[in-house]
DNA sequence: GGGATTGAGCACCAATTGGGTGCTATTTGG
DNA sequence: CCAAATAGCACCCAATTGGTGCTCAATCCC
């Protein structure tokens, strides 16, 4: 069994790939015929997922012969968390928190009584945190910049409480 | 679209609320019907949940007429990662990375060539570090504690770089 | 001992979601 | 006009999740 809390969909792997793809010819088009031939994807859902990015404005396209996509902006403008919003939809950790989306569907019954329901909130904000910390530039360029960067992360999920003992799980 | 990324299961959400009830009876012995009693979640399913934490060693039983489950370790002792561990599988951000299982089925085509994965890795070491560092205790006691926490998950993830401006998606 | 209570195990079904493709229209360069 | 390339959308199939049925085993109380 997978983990579905640490697991990002395919559209999300291939449109990282696509994106670091860009950033490496950053200035330049790049059809998604070039991105297909460099990394064993399935060219069709790459192309699905750029669409998507595009519908984002994460990244801008031109059609027709010697057409193709680049990014919209800086790639240190470009945020891990508004990327995978684009292409997994809004953030929300529970089915019934949707965080600026319409109330009318969030249909839990434990709502009223429900004792997980806050600290779950806190979480889910530190991971989101985690994720609009991370700019596409540092995805590409790992291993460089060896920053603090959890300020805020630490701020919203702090009131958690103090670390247990981290025993590992997968043992 | 709700975000699989940061979406608990059902079974994890009930099995906290099963858990935070354990820990506000601490002490003593609780069945499944108290708890389906007490909150509207699928009885059943709460059981099988309660079965499944069972097996992982988080909670202890006793069959029987008066019987039912209890903490099997003080609720500071027992980590969010460790409870998700057990209802949703081994964590694992990519179907390429299993982190220990066995290397048989991680068969991704892009393994060889794919620009993403150490950066993941490390996010996710990121995201697990976060709920390694959760106790269950410190869920209880929200709005208690308000101690910095990060530190494994800072210096885990740190290298991926500086932070972005961190806009909010969900707008 | 016998019945009621409660957990253990396992298989099974139904709904949702994610992975992936087909098809057609539209834009652009030559 | 033709070829290349994106845009839009509907659709199918496999996997996962939410939820149940049924049976067995242990324990308490009379
Ligand atoms: S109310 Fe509680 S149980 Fe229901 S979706 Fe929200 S967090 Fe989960
Ligand atoms: S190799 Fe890359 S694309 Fe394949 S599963 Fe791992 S991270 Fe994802």
């Amino acid at each position: 069994m997978l983990n579905p809390l640490l697991k990002l969909t395919k559209r999300t792997e291939y449109g990282l790939i696509a994106l670091l793809h860009l950033v490496d010819r950053e200035g330049e088009i790049v059809s998604v015929r070039e991105v297909g031939d460099r990394y064993p994807v399935p060219r069709r859902l790459l192309a699905e997922t750029l669409k998507d990015l595009g519908r984002a404005g994460i990244v801008e396209s031109q059609r027709g012969a010697g057409g193709g996509y680049w990014l919209a902006r800086p790639a240190e403008a470009i945020t891990l968390g508004e990327i995978v919003a684009a292409l997994e939809g809004a953030p929300s950790l529970t089915s019934c928190q949707d965080l600026g989306a319409a109330r009318t569907d969030g249909e839990c019954d434990v709502q009223e009584v429900c004792p997980i329901r806050s600290p779950l909130t806190r979480l889910r904000q530190g991971i989101w945190a985690l994720l609009e910390g991370t700019t596409l530039r540092s995805l590409a360029n790992t291993s460089l910049h060896p920053t603090a960067l959890f300020s805020s992360a630490q701020a919203v999920v702090a009131p958690l409480g103090p670390a247990g003992q981290g025993e590992d799980p997968a043992a």
